[in-house]
Parts: structure tokens; C-alpha cells; sequence
RNA sequence: GCCGGCAUGUCGGAAUGGCAGACGAGACAGACUCAAAAUCUGUUGUCCGCAAGGGCGUGUGGGUUCAAGUCCCACUGCCGGCACCA
């Protein structure tokens, strides 16, 4: 009779062993794979079924490559610092300190239920003085080289945050965290030079085992461009203006050049009669928002009454002014070639600018143009010298023309723009650096790092642009540390990113409080051959870290310069609908409840099987007795058959081979859920051989065996009922490829494509074999006159007639 | 606007160019039961047909091929990224 699975026993007992015996041991002499997971922010709602998935999928990746014979670093820990413990503090006037300790403890039990091969030994938390220390050193380490310096500027400042934030956590001109509208703010402010990294950070993303679109979204952020600086005389005037261009094949079509409102001579540009106008133009451009500027396309601008002169051709052409050229990028103002360029073309119409073309596409001019021919493809035309060229080429090498003549130079540019590293709120690290009146910026000893947050009484951030550390004198005043006078702390903190920058280093060395990392351990565990987690950070965190690992290598504290060999994101679990869970739609599924009714195992291959791991999936609870029902079935099937001492049949041999190379292969291609399914493909034909006669010993321990990574605990149960001792000390099992070789085969046979009939025939079938049965097979619909037969071995026959 | 991805039963989904719908959920019917749950068995794309059998079918329209869910072209819808970067 079949009997119940009883989870609560099965796991309870294993839990027990796991924690005195764990599977996991580095011997020194077995190769080390480093599978990691993208660290949680321990927030108060602790996790939802979305986040399991994620932790389910990295370490079933690791047993499998435990079970392969690797050591495997599979560490966890927290990216504590943040605004929601901060706004907790405001709220209800708990420390963040203490209110992330709770809610550590609450995930971390969570995360238990996982039953993961976490190594706890290696746990770090990045609001831990002895972690941060590290962060911090960090800093001082590019302040050093010049890579973190001060800069006044107008930056991204979140109302509702009352913070700056970096370019990259700006979505759509709103804040990335709270959604509110980004505006500008002119602050003092601490930068890291990533720009320096830009071209490595392009061009080492060739050397990364990453999806595509991650990729992608990298080498569009940094957005290199080549292209020219070309030098415009002013007319009447003995001043010049620099343009950005990477169409410098297009210089003679130029018949404007355009600044942005914030060009240092804008204004010096007005004549008498256009001076009102020109300052109405700045004034309200400065005042306009992002948000107006991203949503409001429609061209204006402003002609200024001053002439710039083509360098080229001596030809004098009107400077305006107008908000769609970014002060920001290149030099804040560009010529204008309307034939070839579409922004400009529009500008030109509305402003009634003469238009030129110098490309002839497919040898001839554009009659009445209405759209810019936008291509470097066809030849030089109105463009003197130049005149006959291809234009394609002549992009290549007009930069190297005009340098020649002395008329400008080539030039890269970058959408990358500098890190704004600090961050107006409390709840961060201290940023270690000490201003002197008589020495400038002075960082905090090393040895005295770390430096500590302060206790304050007030977490509201003020909204001035100063953190709330401004505020505690006592900390603020301090002796610099280079001449000994009086001198004021820095009293804004880091951003978020500053420890998940590096956090994977630590984990291997986490205690060190000499190092950042010991370079021997360093070069034996180090760097991470696959992260898991969702594509949320790709031009986040993704990207700082490999800053931070290329600076960290520039420096010599590890010898690799990128952090993260493999990346897998996985999808996202959504309620119903693919509304993302969040509490505030009260669509959130908790693992808690489903892990008591039906089990770790259960839920951990529900959470593969619920679909294809790299897709958005939605939940739905009913689909878990699927799983649920299928390793009853299997616990039910060796109840049945260990004490039957069957005897392998040839029939059993090649399933149990079939078993371990489908499998295997889907493990390898990442396609968990058909794993899934394939399991559950094999079960029902092993109950179905077992009522024939009976399964032997050896296919069940394989089936358990293959089981292991995605049911450790049922399967650990079944192996040792079976063999006694532990299936994590098994070996992967490997196909037998003779025992997968068959000597028939199931053939299709079309008529005309169409499916009429199968046929069973030997795999040394003759073609001429397998045609004459086919044709048998497929009887009426077959005519005598045949035009055609096709045979692809071991898979169809075709015959085409009509 | 530009660049990607996706589109298959009632639902989640499966198919190196070679038997579409594996596996699972749900539903329906039956067995067991006083009954229910659980479990087990069967049916379950659609149309015609009593049946045997056959027609149609992977968002839409074309194409390549002996053969297309899969490749190519055009389009529609949804999701994601970028958004005046000259």
C-alpha cells in the first residue's frame, strides 16, 4: 500500500546530520569552484518565494559541482547598509544597528530552510566596523592614486531621499530607490574617477561568460564613441569654440553650430539686439526639470547674433543656443550638418537654416530632402579637397586630417560619467577623510581605520546637502592628522554599492585584520566562477565591482582583474499576472508556510519546475502537488522494490543509462526545469517496469544519486536506505555510452511531410530497407508515381510523390 | 524614436529544421470509501464522424525547404533596456 512521505521526519533528521557532518570539505587537493550569490539587503519583509529561487538554483549548481569532485566556496551574507533600516530609525527611533541585527536573524532562518551548503564560517556583513574598515581603506587606496577627488557640480538630488545619487541610479530622471522626481543640486561632492576604467571596462567584458544582454547594457552605458575636436574661430572675435563630432566626414555640410545653455560663453555671445532673448533662453532652460527635458522634444533655441567660422572652408555660420545639446558631454556644443544628422535637420527646418548635403547616396544629391541621410555610405560631395572620397573611410581618417592640419584632434568620448560617491544620509560608511584649513583633504591614517559611525540622535537627513553627522560637534572637530591642527571630519557617508563593490574578496579571509584579503588564499579561491542573481544590477553593481577588482588588481591585492568569470541571471517570480510581489500589492507568497505543509524538497524543485530559470515566472501554489505527488511516488517505488533483490535486465541497464545522460545533459545547459521533468518522466517509467517485474538496487541509488543536488534530503534518506553512508560522497554518476546504443530505433514516416506511420527497424537498416517498409507502412497514401525519397537516418523517412 | 527578448491547449510549460503539446496543474469520468480527503485508473488542442478514420492547428501575412513552432522578409501585441551622448 503506498505509504506518505513524512517530510517533517526526513528532513528534521537530515538537518540534525548536516550540522555535525557537512558535505562540503576542503581537503586542499580537490579544485575549488566558487559559486556565489548575489548578497541580500536584509530587509524587515523578509523573503519571499522570488528570492528562494534564486538561492535554490546556485546551490543546486554547487552540490552538482560538490558531487563532481570540487571544494566548493558557497558563502552568504549581508549588503546591510541602506536607506529602509535608516527610515526605520527615523520612524520609530531604533538604532539601524539594531533593527538590521533582527532582521538578519529572521533571513538567515529563512535562508536556512533552503538547506543550502552555505558556509556560515565565511558570513560578512558589510555594517560590520571590521568589514567596513576594509571599504574604507579602499577609498583612502584611490584617494592615493587620485581616483577619488572633489568635485562642485550640479548633481542628481533626490527631494525624498535628500541624497545625491550617481548616473546609474537614475531610471527614466526618477530615483532608482523611492521613484521620486530626480532634480539638480550644486554640491561639493566626493567622485571616483571610473572613467579612468572605461576602455578596460569595454573591452574586458570580450574575456566574460555573461548573457548578452548584460553585455550589451555595459558597452552602452560607458558609450565610446570616436570621433574628432574641431576648433571654430569666432567671427570679429579672437576666442574659439570646441566642438565634439564623430562625423567629421561631414564638416564642409556644416551650416550652424549649436552650445547648450550652461557653455561658459553663451551669454558673452549675445550682440545688443539678441541679449534679452539670449538670457531669457538660459534662464529658462536652467530651470527647467529633467523630467520636462526628457518628455519635451519638440526643438527650441535661440540664435545668439555671433558667427563661428568653418575651419575648413572659411565659410561663416550662426551659433545658437539650444537645450538638446547636453553641457555634460563632449564640449557642450556641436556643429551642425542637417543633411546627415537627424537632430540637426530638425533644428534646421524650424529654424529656416540652409541645409547641405555632402554625402550623395547612390552617387546623386537627395531632391527635396525630408529626412537626414544619417549613413556614412556613398561619396563626398560640396566638400572641396574632399570632394570624391568615400565617406565611410573618410570617417576614419578626417580625424587624423584635421589634427594634421592643426585645426583640432581625434578624440574618444564616453557616456561614463564619473561616480558620484557620496550620500547625505547617516546609515552608510564614514567617508575617512579630514579636512584641513592649511592641508586640504588629508585621509585617516590606515591605522586608524576603521572609522567608526558615530551614535547620533538624529537620523533625519537635513536636506541642506549635509549629512546628519554634520551635526554631532564632537565628532566632526578633530586634529589633522598631517600637521596637527585643527581641522573637520567628512561628515558624508558612502553609497550602498560601496561594500557589495568588493564583499566577495572577503568572504574567503573574513576575519583578517591585517588584510583586506591574504594574497595566497586569494590566489588559490579566487575569482568567483559563477554569480547568480537578478539583472537588476547590470550597470550597477555589476559594473562597479569590476572597477573595484580592476583597481584592487591595479594595486596588487589580487591578480585577477575581473571579479566574476560566469553570470547567470535568473527570472523573476511575479504574482498572478506578472505583477512584481511587493507588500504594498499584498501579492507576496512566503516560503515559510509552504516549506511546513510540503517541505524543503518539495518547494526547493517547485521552484525550479515552475519554469525555465533564466525567464519571469508566475507563481501559483496549486502546481506544487505536482512535485509533491512525484517524490511520494518515488519514495513509494524503492519502499516497494529494496527488498526485492531484482536483477538488472538489459531493459533496466539502458534506462537507468538514459536517466543519467538526460539528465546530465539538461544540468549542463542550465535547463533545471526539464531536469525536473525529466525526473519525473523516469519515475513513471521505472513504476511502470516495477509492477513488470521489478527495478534493481543500482538504478534506484543512481536515480537517488542524480536526485541529490535538487532533494538532498529525501535523497540523502533513499541512498542510505539503500547503500548505507552518504550520497554526497557518491561521485557523479557517468553514462555508459555503449548501453545507450540501440538496435532499433522508432523511425517516422511521411508521405509529401505529412506523418502517416512509424515503423520500428534496425539501426543497420539499409536505406533501401527503410524505404521499402516505410512505403509498406505508410500504405494508401503512397501513388506510384515517386518523386522523391528522403531518409535521414535513426529519425524520418520522406517519400515526396505525387 | 532606437536596440533587444518573447508570442505554443483552460493554465505553467516541452520540442540539435524531422512524429507539436513531453512533464505538470486544472477539469471530467471511474475504482476504493457509509461519506469526504488522500491514493489509484482513464479521458482531456480543435472540427467532421456512431466508428474506423480524416481535415485543421504553435500571434498575422508571405517566403525558403522533401520537411518550419524552429530559418528568412514584412507586420501586430506584450515585456525589458536606452532615450536628444552629436
Amino acid at each position: 500500500m503506498a505509504q506518505i512521505y513524512n517530510h517533517q521526519e526526513v528532513e528534521g533528521k537530515w538537518t540534525k546530520y548536516w550540522s555535525d557532518h557537512p558535505v562540503n570539505v576542503n581537503d586542499g587537493k580537490k579544485p575549488k569552484y566558487y559559486c556565489l550569490d548575489m548578497f541580500p539587503y536584509p530587509s524587515g519583509n523578509g523573503l519571499h518565494v522570488g528570492h528562494w529561487r534564486g538561492y535554490v538554483i546556485s546551490d543546486v549548481w554547487s552540490r552538482y559541482k560538490l558531487m563532481q569532485g570540487n571544494y566548493i566556496i558557497h558563502p552568504m551574507g549581508w549588503d546591510a547598509f541602506g536607506l529602509p533600516a535608516e527610515n526605520y530609525a527615523i520612524k520609530n527611533g531604533v538604532h539601524p544597528a539594531i533593527s538590521t541585527a533582527e532582521n538578519v536573524k529572521n533571513i538567515k532562518r529563512q535562508i536556512n530552510q533552503i538547506a543550502a551548503i552555505y558556509d556560515w564560517d565565511m558570513e560578512v556583513n558589510t555594517t560590520d566596523p571590521a568589514f567596513y574598515k576594509w571599504t574604507q581603506w579602499i577609498f583612502v587606496q584611490m584617494f592615493k592614486k587620485g581616483l577619488a577627488y572633489e568635485k562642485e557640480m550640479p548633481i542628481n538630488w533626490c527631494p525624498s531621499c535628500k541624497t545625491g545619487l550617481a548616473n546609474e541610479e537614475v531610471v527614466n530622471g526618477k530615483c532608482e530607490r523611492c521613484g521620486a522626481e530626480v532634480t539638480k543640486k550644486n554640491l561639493k561632492q566626493w567622485m571616483l574617477k571610473i572613467t579612468a576604467y572605461a576602455d578596460r571596462l569595454l573591452d574586458d567584458l570580450d574575456k566574460l561568460d555573461w548573457p548578452e544582454k548584460v553585455k550589451k547594457m555595459q558597452t552602452e552605458w560607458i558609450g565610446r564613441s570616436y570621433g574628432a575636436e574641431v576648433d571654430f574661430a569666432i567671427d570679429g572675435r579672437d576666442d574659439k569654440i570646441t566642438v565634439y563630432t564623430t562625423r567629421p566626414d561631414t564638416l564642409y555640410g556644416a551650416t550652424f553650430m549649436v552650445l547648450a545653455p550652461e557653455h561658459a560663453l553663451a551669454a558673452s555671445l549675445a550682440t545688443d539686439e539678441t541679449k534679452e532673448a539670449v538670457d531669457k533662453y538660459i534662464f529658462d532652460s536652467a530651470n527647467k526639470s529633467n523630467v520636462d527635458r526628457l518628455q519635451n522634444k519638440e526643438k527650441t533655441g535661440v540664435f545668439t547674433g555671433s558667427y563661428a567660422i568653418n575651419p575648413l572652408n572659411g565659410a561663416k555660420i550662426p551659433i545658437w543656443l539650444s537645450d538638446y545639446v547636453l553641457a555634460d558631454y563632449g564640449t557642450g556644443a556641436i556643429m551642425c550638418v542637417p543633411a546627415h544628422d537627424d537632430r540637426d535637420f530638425e533644428f534646421a527646418k524650424k529654424f529656416g537654416i540652409p541645409i547641405i548635403q555632402v554625402i550623395a547616396k547612390d552617387g546623386k544629391e537627395i531632391e527635396n530632402m525630408t529626412e537626414a541621410y544619417t549613413e556614412a555610405a556613398g561619396t563626398m560631395i560640396n566638400s572641396g579637397e574632399w570632394n570624391g572620397m568615400e565617406s565611410s573611410k573618410l570617417k576614419v581618417e578626417a580625424p587624423h586630417i584635421i589634427e594634421k592640419k592643426g585645426l583640432g584632434k581625434a578624440k574618444k568620448n564616453y557616456k561614463l560619467r564619473d561616480w558620484v560617491f557620496s550620500r547625505q544620509r547617516y546609515w552608510g560608511e564614514p567617508i575617512p577623510i579630514v579636512h584641513c584649513p592649511k592641508c586640504g583633504a588629508v585621509p585617516v591614517p590606515e591605522e586608524e581605520l576603521p572609522l567608526e559611525l558615530p551614535e547620533v540622535e538624529k537620523y533625519e537627513p537635513t536636506g541642506t546637502g549635509e549629512s546628519p553627522l554634520a551635526a554631532i560637534d564632537s565628532w566632526v572637530n578633530c586634529k589633522c592628522p598631517k600637521c596637527g591642527g585643527d581641522a573637520k571630519r567628512e561628515t558624508n557617508t558612502m553609497p550602498q554599492w560601496a561594500g557589495s563593490s568588493w564583499y566577495f574578496l572577503r568572504y574567503i579571509d573574513n576575519k583578517n585584520d591585517k588584510e583586506l584579503v591574504n594574497r595566497e588564499k586569494a590566489d588559490a579561491l579566487l575569482p568567483v566562477d559563477m554569480y547568480i542573481g537578478g539583472v537588476e544590477h547590470a550597470v550597477l553593481h555589476l559594473l562597479y565591482s569590476r572597477f573595484y577588482t580592476k583597481f584592487l588588481n591595479d594595486i596588487g591585492v589580487v591578480d585577477f582583474d575581473e571579479p566574476f568569470t560566469k553570470l547567470f541571471n535568473q527570472g523573476m517570480i511575479t504574482g498572478k499576472n506578472g505583477i512584481k510581489m511587493s507588500k504594498s500589492k499584498g501579492n507576496v507568497v512566503s516560503p515559510d508556510d509552504l516549506v511546513r505543509d510540503y517541505g524543503c524538497d518539495s518547494l526547493r524543485l517547485y521552484e525550479l519546475f515552475v519554469g525555465p530559470p533564466e525567464l519571469d515566472s508566475e507563481w501559483d501554489d496549486r502546481g506544487i502537488d505536482g512535485v509533491t505527488r512525484f517524490l511520494n511516488k518515488f519514495w513509494n517505488l524503492v519502499k516497494d522494490n529494496k527488498d526485492k533483490d531484482v536483477k538488472e535486465s538489459a531493459e533496466l541497464v539502458k534506462v537507468r543509462n538514459q536517466l543519467v545522460d538526460t539528465i546530465t545533459k539538461r544540468l549542463d545547459d542550465f535547463s533545471l526545469n526539464t531536469v525536473i521533468s525529466g525526473f519525473m518522466e523516469f519515475n513513471n517509467k521505472l513504476v511502470k517496469l516495477s509492477g513488470e517485474g521489478g527495478v534493481d538496487k543500482k538504478t534506484l541509488t543512481t536515480f537517488a544519486t542524480l536526485l541529490a543536488p535538487f532533494a538532498p534530503h529525501i535523497a540523502a534518506e533513499i541512498y542510505e536506505e539503500l547503500n548505507g553512508g552518504s550520497v554526497f560522497d557518491e561521485p557523479w554518476p557517468v553514462a555508459d555510452k555503449a548501453a545507450l546504443v540501440e538496435d532499433t530505433k522508432e523511425i517516422a514516416v511521411q508521405v509529401n511531410g505529412k506523418m502517416r506511420a512509424t515503423i520500428n527497424i534496425s539501426v543497420s537498416a539499409s536505406k533501401e530497407e527503410v524505404i521499402a517498409q516505410g512505403k509498406a507502412a505508410a500504405g494508401k497514401w503512397v501513388t506510384d508515381n515517386i518523386i522523391k525519397e528522403i531518409y535521414v537516418p535513426g529519425k524520418i523517412v520522406n517519400i515526396v510523390c505525387k
